[in-house]
Parts: structure tokens; C-alpha cells; sequence
DNA sequence: ATTATAATCGCACATTTGTTCTATGTCAAG
DNA sequence: CTTGACATAGAACAAATGTGCGATTATAAT
């Protein structure tokens, strides 16, 4: 079972992998001890030849950093990327153009970041700080599921047929005959519609924000 | 005119990909000098040093097969995942184990998320709802940048010395001998510390926040 | 407790490898 | 022919690095 031994394998290969990812060349046996908190060179090398023995690696003998890790076929094969397009922006005067914009510009995610299908996803930039009550800022990017109608209390971009006209992201709640739109944030208090006043665009699966650009 | 020179570090680039493909990590100086027909070390690193100035290779001084191609950007698509080391949860009573966990799990993004180097990053789980002013809730997953100083008017993972004793995400800024300490949400108010009492743990760079799980 | 086995460390050694310094060869411009 | 910039070797050296061995500690089985 989980011993301690396989634990430490996992952990091995993990930072041979971060490692080649980040530097363009594998870790010395030294690097790999100090990455993973293993003080004796030997000790890493007697680990290192265990995941050869799996197959997990490739050993060059007496090569500096002469290891190559094994892809799998998982990382391989299945490009871990995906493009979800992009439809612009987001804003509090008018309705999503969902179709319009169609493969246009795309945003490179990590499928990792996904459980689900990936295929009927958007992704949109919100303008504004309109949306701050959901916890959500301007240029923030918001990934959609493309979608009719959604579960009590998700979170989606609706376009609200009436007075305010505008598309906004809410929490959203059916309630008989109308429709709930609560703000993410609790302090801020709900906006009751009529149910086909209101229209769904999509489900809130994602928000991402970047600080530094 | 495709002078010799310039013949030979075509040549080399062309050896140290084909070198790199086939075996996992980059050649040698003197196996550089060997593909390519060259017997002095001394004129392949000369050589490298012509190629690192024109910014076509990244060199990691005194580090055995320290070579590094600069991929294009088509050649960036094809590896456009990276591997950011998790660190766990951040909470409101102890300061974060920066160092102590390296490696142990990491979290899969796209680099097309991210402009500058991805190498100092790691990632952090908010727990609670306690950093709900910064638009940061529970269970989102922070990005941060492990640096020790940040711009005024950034935000970052701040571990305050004193009675708070707590870690929490913050935008900051330097007023002489003391630090603001401003909420993202322009509705609360700001703290002040004294500069000697903070700790930068990280710049906040990107917020992910995952709905459908 | 005792024993056997697995884990772990430290160290020393032999290579491997990047760097540097000096010497030599080439070749075109003055 | 001389000069000087470039190109090339080669050797020498220090640092980096993989490997092997013995010793020690932890873990599990008896």
C-alpha cells in the first residue's frame, strides 16, 4: 500500500518533471535529493534505479543528468491544452453576441483544470466592476458552459429581458413563476424577474484573474 | 554572407535540438564539439556564448548540459502546460510552509496564462471566506510569485508578526516606516503595521476560481 | 528480544564537464 | 610584410556529478 517508498517515488518524478519543465534540462541526483528532501546522493540514486526498473525512466549510465522520463500515454496523446473561445467582452449593456464572435481568438487552458466535457465552453472578459458583487473585477476572465437553463444556486450570465437590459453574472434561483438573481456576495440583496423575462447564456465554471500582466 | 561562422551555429542549433529530442536533455560541450566536427571545447562555448548573446539558446553558468533552446513561438505551443508546486491551503492562523512542501503536488496551468518566467511561482488554496475582501473566496486557488518585496499597489500573501498573527492577501503599501495593508474591496478599510512587522510571501498573480467541481 | 530486510546517510573516488589561458593558424586590410 | 581580428586547438584546472561501499537506523517478521 501507500508506502512510504512509493510516496517518495511519486514525489521524485513529480520534480524531475516541474524541473525539465522549468530549467530545459533534467536535475542532477543532487538537485532530485534537495528537492525532495533527501540528504544522501546515493539514496536518490537507488530510488532513481527503481523507477528505471518500473519503466517510469530512462538512466543514461554515468551521464550528468542523464535521466528522461517516460511519457505516458496520457500525456502524451491527449494534448492537455484546450481553446476555448473567446467572445469578447462582457458588459452591463448589451446581450451576449454568443454566436457571432465563433472562433475568433481562443484561450489556451489546462484541460487539468476541467472535470467535465470542454467542448461547449467560452470564455469572456468582463468590463466593468459591475460584477463586483459576485466577486468578480474588472478584466477578469470568465469561462462559461454553454447552456440553457442551470441548477438552483449556480452561478451563470443572464440577460435580463426588462428595465436594467443588461447581462450580468448572478447566482440563480427558480422560484416558481420568477426567478431569483442573487449576488455572489451576501451582503447585497437579490433582483426578482419574471422567468421568461430572463434568459441563460451560460454557466459559470471558471473565473481567473491576472494580477501581473 | 552566410559566413562560416554563422554556418556553424546554424549547425549547432540544429545538433543540440535533434541532441535534445533524442535523448531528453541537451549535449554536452565536448559532444557538441564531436556532432559538428569541432575537437576544441574552448570554440564550442565560444560558439555558445555567440549563440546566448543573440538570445537563440539560454546557457546556466557552470551547470553540465546547462543548455537551454529559447523556443519560438510555434514551438511554445507544443508544451504550453506548466507545472506550479501546490503548497496547500492558506489560512488566517499560520504562516505559510513556503519552503517545506516543495514539490509535493503541483497544479497544472497553461503558460499562455502567464508572460513573465514561471519558475518562482506556487500555488495556494484559500480556505475560509476570511479574504473575501480582497474577491478572493473560499476554496479559490491563488497563483503567487515567491518574491520578498513587492510594488506599492500589488497584492500579496502578507504574513503580519503581530496580533492578527495571520496570513492574508492584501495590496500594499510602503509609507515610510510603516506598511498599508489595503483591501481589494474599496468598501473596507485599510491596516496599518509597522514595516518590520510584515513579510512578503508572494505576489498574488493570477486568482482561479473553479465553480463546477 | 532478535533477526532480517529495507531505508538512509556520508563519504570518497573516478569521471564528466564547463571554463580559462595560451598558442597557433588564417586571412584580409593597410 | 605587418598587423590585427577572427578561428581553432589543446592543455590544465576546478567544479559538478554519478557510483559504489560501508555504516547506521528504521521497520517488520519471528
Amino acid at each position: 500500500m501507500g508506502s512510504k517508498q512509493a510516496v517518495r517515488q511519486e514525489k521524485i518524478l513529480k520534480f524531475i518533471k516541474s524541473f525539465t519543465e522549468t530549467s530545459g534540462f533534467p536535475p542532477t541526483v543532487r538537485e532530485i535529493g534537495k528537492g525532495v528532501g533527501i540528504s544522501s546522493t546515493s539514496l536518490v540514486s537507488y530510488y532513481l534505479s527503481a523507477l528505471e526498473e518500473q519503466g517510469l525512466i530512462t538512466r543514461e549510465r554515468s551521464v550528468s543528468r542523464g535521466i528522461c522520463l517516460v511519457e505516458t500515454e496520457r500525456e502524451t496523446s491527449s494534448q492537455d491544452t484546450i481553446s476555448v473561445p473567446y467572445y469578447g467582452y462582457i458588459v452591463a449593456s448589451a446581450p451576449l453576441p454568443v454566436e457571432a464572435l465563433a472562433g475568433d481568438e481562443t484561450v489556451e487552458l489546462s484541460r487539468a483544470l476541467f472535470d467535465r466535457d470542454t467542448a461547449d465552453l467560452f470564455a469572456l472578459r468582463v468590463k466593468g466592476n459591475s460584477m463586483i458583487d459576485a466577486l468578480i473585477n474588472d478584466g477578469d476572465l470568465v469561462i462559461l458552459r454553454q447552456q440553457p437553463r442551470v441548477e438552483n444556486g449556480e452561478m451563470a450570465a443572464v440577460w435580463v429581458d426588462d428595465s436594467p437590459g443588461a447581462t450580468t453574472l448572478k447566482k440563480v434561483y427558480y422560484e416558481g413563476k420568477q426567478v431569483r438573481l442573487q449576488p455572489a456576495n451576501p451582503t447585497m440583496l437579490p433582483i426578482y424577474v419574471k422567468a421568461n423575462q430572463v434568459q441563460i447564456q451560460g454557466k459559470v465554471v471558471m473565473v481567473i484573474r491576472n494580477l501581473e500582466e
